[in-house]
DNA sequence: GACTTATATCTCAGTAGTAAGATTGTTCCT
DNA sequence: AGGAACAATCTTACTACTGAGATATAAGTC
């Protein structure tokens, strides 16, 4: 309830207001979750906006949200399983796949064999996937910040565990369907 | 940083996660933004645990996330032009005309002309569109207030309040955009 | 050691969506 | 009225991603 572009609206004639108010029968009530519901809006949009600024953060280096996702979770704990990428940034197996693919065409990540185990393999950065995160992640983590500096100090502090929580409890519930 | 499925693990030798931790140089200190991060995190994670849960129940009845937005938008708003559905659901020109093509094939949503304005089309729900959300709205509420079921009531007021101002923030300085 | 079950990744077909530009229509200005 | 500028929707080509199944490997059981 606050998307409206303000737009000039100049080509817009004010008969349509009317006519959309008019024909429309109230809906039935269902003002019993319209708290719950609330909630779910804003939290839908705040992370919208939010995203639209990462990615057009990261589209400046050439590079898909879910790409940088990659890069990131390397950069800070070295070399992972696919699978376990996988689960990080929470992506299909055949997502996986063709990401660190393309990851590699681009020379920034790379595939290395798993010593124990001859099915799984690991991603790891290469030299110019390393080089390239260290000169764009700080100002990425700064657009982010800047992103969140609609709330205080302290109001992130209290979303942050309001967030937590709700997220760690909405995925125990859902059952089943990572993949 | 939970993420990880507890999982059993059975074929899944230790060598690597040694050879994980080993090889690993600490990154930089980015410790700067460690906050605002740790927030964008359980935001986005948060959100994304929801989604499931309503993707999911939309799913059973054979629409996606996007569909039903829009037969919800219509539902409670009465007939809308395309472009004021766009901006409410946050999608592409292109993806509204697609979205009403396959609802109209549905035979849930028709178009009808504006009468003020050639150009413009009303997306009105059919009375089968307007029979089958109420049918499956109330259902769907549900599954919202359940996916939401971690926080308390005083939670979730808060949580509203923050989340707003941290949208409404965000979305304002984030430039142009939209389409 | 053969068999069953589980795991890790990959392949491939299909889907939802985006972006740029075309088309048609409307308003403003002279 | 004529033309410029703007607006709403649609078309088309494309991209990122999903999901089901395939392949290869691994571990536990008898």
């Amino acid at each position: 309830m606050s998307a409206e572009t303000p737009s000039k609206r100049r080509g817009r004639p004010t008969v349509r207001a009317e006519r959309s108010a008019a024909t429309h029968t109230p809906p039935p009530l269902d003002e019993r979750y319209a708290e719950e519901l609330k909630l779910w809006v804003v939290l839908s949009r705040a992370t919208a906006a939010i995203r639209r600024h990462t990615e057009a953060d990261v589209a400046r280096h050439g590079l898909s949200i879910a790409e940088f996702g990659i890069l990131e979770v390397l950069y800070h704990k070295g070399p992972l399983l696919l699978g376990e990428i996988q689960r990080r940034i929470l992506v299909s197996s055949g997502g996986i796949t063709f990401l660190v693919d393309r990851l590699a065409e681009k020379g920034l990540v790379a595939r290395e064999a798993c010593p124990g185990d001859r099915r799984a393999r690991y991603a790891v950065l290469t030299p110019a996937g390393r080089v390239l995160m260290k000169r764009i992640f700080p100002g990425h983590a700064e657009v982010i910040a800047g992103a969140l500096a609609g709330l205080s100090r302290d109001e992130r502090r209290i979303a942050t565990k309001l967030l937590r929580d709700l997220g760690r409890r909405a995925a125990e519930s859902a059952a089943s369907g990572t993949v």
